[in-house]
DNA sequence: AGCAATGGTGACAACGCTGTCAGATTTGGC
DNA sequence: GCCAAATCTGACAGCGTTGTCACCATTGCT
C-alpha cells in the first residue's frame, strides 16, 4: 500500500520544479514540450492523481456537486442520478446524494445539509426547486444550483424545463379523442408544482373538448400507489363512475389498474386508464399503462450542464423546454 | 452572499486563538467551559461549517465513501443509498454515487474511478464484491472497502453478509410444501454469486424433498424483466409444464406471471411463480408476488457502519448474516 | 515555601497545490 | 549585435485546519 504520489514526488523525479509539473498537469502555456512529455510520463509511471483537497482548497471549491430530491420513485431517483453522471463523466466533479425528507416544513435544514456537505453547486429537483426560501438561503451562501422541472419562478436561477401543462394536456386529449366524456383524475402531492400544472393541462383538453366541469371527479393522493389505490376506489365505486382515469403518476395508475380488477372492471373494455412519466411500472403491469414520458435523465443532464456552465463563470444560457411523448399502451380504448 | 466563516473569524470575535475553536469545534479537552461556550455561540452566529478540504487535507481524508454497484433495479439501488446515508447521518462523511458498467471486464477501471474519485472507502455492491481484482487493487491503493452480500473469499475485508442459500432453500421448502413436485428455475446473471448461490438453496430443498434432478428444469436470464420473459415462455410454452417457478428476482417473476397470463395459465391455480427480494414490483403486480425479503437497507448500513469502523481505526468485528423472510403472496399455491 | 503534576492557551508549521512575481533564456526585428 | 518582446522556469506565499510544542496558571503535595 503505497502513498499516493504528489507533485513534489514528479518534480523530484523530472527533475523540475513543482510549479512546472503543476503547469503540465492544467495543461498551462509556457513549459517547453520536452518537459512537459518528460512530465507528463513521470506521472503517469507514478499513477499520480491530483489531491482535490488541496486543489479545493485554494480555489474554494469541493468539486462536490450535491442532487437533493425528497423519496420519490426509486425509477425517478434512478433517472435523475443517472442524467447528471452521464454530463459529469470526464468533469472533476463528483455526485453527492442528499435526499431530505421535508423541505417545505423545514428550508433551511435543507440548505444547512447543502452548506455542511459543501458541495459547490446543487441539483434541486421538485419540491425544493420550487420554495423559494431554498432559492433565497442558497442565494445568501453562494451555492449555486440548477432546478430541475420548476413549476413557478421560473425565471430565478437556471431551470430544465418541462412543459407539465401541455404534457397533461396530451394525455388527457388522447382519452378524449377516444370518445370518453366523464372522467375521473388522481392527483400527486399537492406540494408539487406538477399536480397543478398537470391538472390544468387535463382542464384545457376538457375545456376544448367542450365537457363539462360537473363530468369530471377530482380525488386527491400523493404520488404513492397506496393513495392511488384509496382515490381510484372512491372514483370507481359509485354508479355513475367514470369512463377514463386520469392518475398523475404511474404508480397511482398501477393502482387504480389493480383496484379496477379487485371490482370486476375490464381495463380498457369498462375503463380506461392512463399514468404519468412512464415508469418502470408502466411496462410490467397488465394491461401496460397508456401514459406520458418525460425525459427525466436529459432533463437532469441538461439541469448538471446549467449548473456546470455557472461554476465554471460562464453565462446563464435560455431555458429549454424538454420534450413529452404520449406513449399508448394496452390500458386506454374507446369509451363503452 | 457572504463568504463561509472560518475558524478564523471565530477566533477573532470570540478573542481566543484558532487553536482553541479548534479544540471547541472537535470537542477536545483543555478549554474553560466559560470559553467553550462562548466560542459555541460565535460559532452558530457565523453559522459556520468547517472546510473539509482543510480537515482533509491535513489528515489526508476526503470525508467521502464511495457505493459502487452495476445496473441493478431502481428499488435496489434506492435501497443500498437509503442505509448508507443512514449510517452516515450526522457523520462527517458524504456518499458519492459511482455506478459502474462491468467490472468484471474491466476492474481496473472501476479502481481508477474509485481513486479519480479520491473517496477514502468505497461500498461495492454485487457484483464488483466478488471480483478479486478489484480487492487486490483496493488493497494497493488503501482505499479501503466494505463488501455488501458477497458470495465468495468471505475472508476478505469486512462483509455484511446474506445466507443466499438459506434464502433459496426456504423460499424452494415453501413451494415444496404446497406439493409441488415439477419446477421450473430462472436464473439471474451469471456473474453474479447469488445466482448459483440461490440455485444451490433450491437443490437442498429439492433433494431433502427427494425430488428428481429431472423434474427440475434450468433456465438462464439475467435479472431483468425481459429475460425474464424469454425464460418463462421456455418454460411454460412446454406441455409437461413446471407446476411451480422459482424465479431468481422479482422482475424475472412479474415477467413469468406476465408470460403465464398470456398463455392463458391462471396464477396459482394452474402454475405457481416465486419471485426473490421483495422489490416494489411483487406487491404491484397481480396476483401479487410471493418472494423472498432480504434486508438491503440494514445491509448496507451494516456495511457501511464497517466501513467508517475501520476509517476510525478500529478492529474489524466478526461479519454478522442477515436473516432473510419468505413473504407468501397471491402468486404461489397448492398443486394441482 | 518549593516543586511536580495537571489544566489551559496560543504560536507556528505543515498538509498539497496553485497564484504571483521575479528572473533567466530565447526569439525576432532592425 | 543590440534591444524589446515573448517564452520559459522556479521561489515563495497562502488557502483553512490541526498536530506539535512551548509556555503560563493553577492545584495538591511534601
Amino acid at each position: 500500500m503505497n502513498r499516493r504520489a504528489t507533485i513534489k514526488d514528479i518534480a523530484e523525479q523530472a527533475g523540475v520544479s513543482a510549479k512546472t509539473v503543476s503547469r503540465v498537469m492544467n495543461d498551462e502555456p509556457y513549459v517547453r514540450d520536452d518537459i512537459r512529455e518528460r512530465v507528463k510520463r513521470v506521472a503517469a509511471a507514478l499513477d499520480y492523481h491530483p489531491n482535490r483537497n488541496a486543489q479545493g482548497l485554494i480555489s474554494s471549491r469541493t468539486f462536490l456537486i450535491g442532487l437533493t430530491y425528497e423519496r420519490p420513485s426509486p425509477s425517478y431517483v434512478v433517472d435523475l442520478q443517472r442524467g447528471a453522471l452521464e454530463r459529469l463523466a470526464g468533469e472533476r466533479y463528483r455526485l453527492v446524494v442528499l435526499p431530505f425528507a421535508d423541505a417545505r416544513e423545514d428550508p433551511a435544514g435543507l440548505v444547512a445539509l447543502l452548506r455542511s456537505a459543501m458541495v459547490d453547486g446543487a441539483l434541486l429537483a421538485p419540491p425544493s426547486c420550487d420554495i423559494p426560501e431554498v432559492l433565497d438561503a442558497l442565494d445568501n451562501s453562494g451555492i449555486r444550483y440548477a432546478r430541475i422541472t420548476p413549476g413557478t419562478m421560473l425565471e430565478r436561477g437556471s431551470c430544465a424545463l418541462l412543459d407539465e401543462r401541455a404534457a397533461g394536456r396530451a394525455i388527457a386529449e388522447h382519452l378524449v379523442q377516444l370518445g370518453h366524456r366523464r372522467f375521473g383524475v388522481i392527483l400527486g402531492h399537492p406540494g408539487h408544482a406538477a399536480t397543478s400544472a398537470r391538472l390544468a393541462g387535463y382542464r384545457d383538453a376538457f375545456a376544448a373538448a367542450g365537457i363539462a366541469p360537473d363530468d369530471i371527479r377530482i380525488e386527491r393522493g400523493d404520488f404513492t400507489f397506496h393513495s392511488g389505490e384509496a382515490a381510484a376506489h372512491r372514483l370507481l365505486a359509485r354508479t355513475d363512475r367514470p369512463t377514463a382515469i386520469l392518475a398523475q403518476n404511474d404508480d397511482m395508475g398501477a393502482a387504480a389498474l389493480s383496484v379496477a380488477r379487485a371490482l370486476g372492471l375490464a381495463v380498457p373494455d369498462a375503463v380506461s386508464i392512463a399514468g404519468f412519466d412512464d415508469a418502470d411500472i408502466a411496462r410490467l403491469c397488465w394491461p401496460q399503462l397508456t401514459t406520458v414520458e418525460q425525459p427525466v435523465a436529459a432533463i437532469a443532464a441538461d439541469a448538471t450542464d446549467r449548473l456546470l456552465k455557472q461554476l465554471e463563470g460562464g453565462e446563464l444560457a435560455a431555458a429549454i423546454t424538454h420534450p413529452h411523448r404520449v406513449i399508448v399502451r394496452g390500458s386506454t380504448g374507446p369509451a363503452a
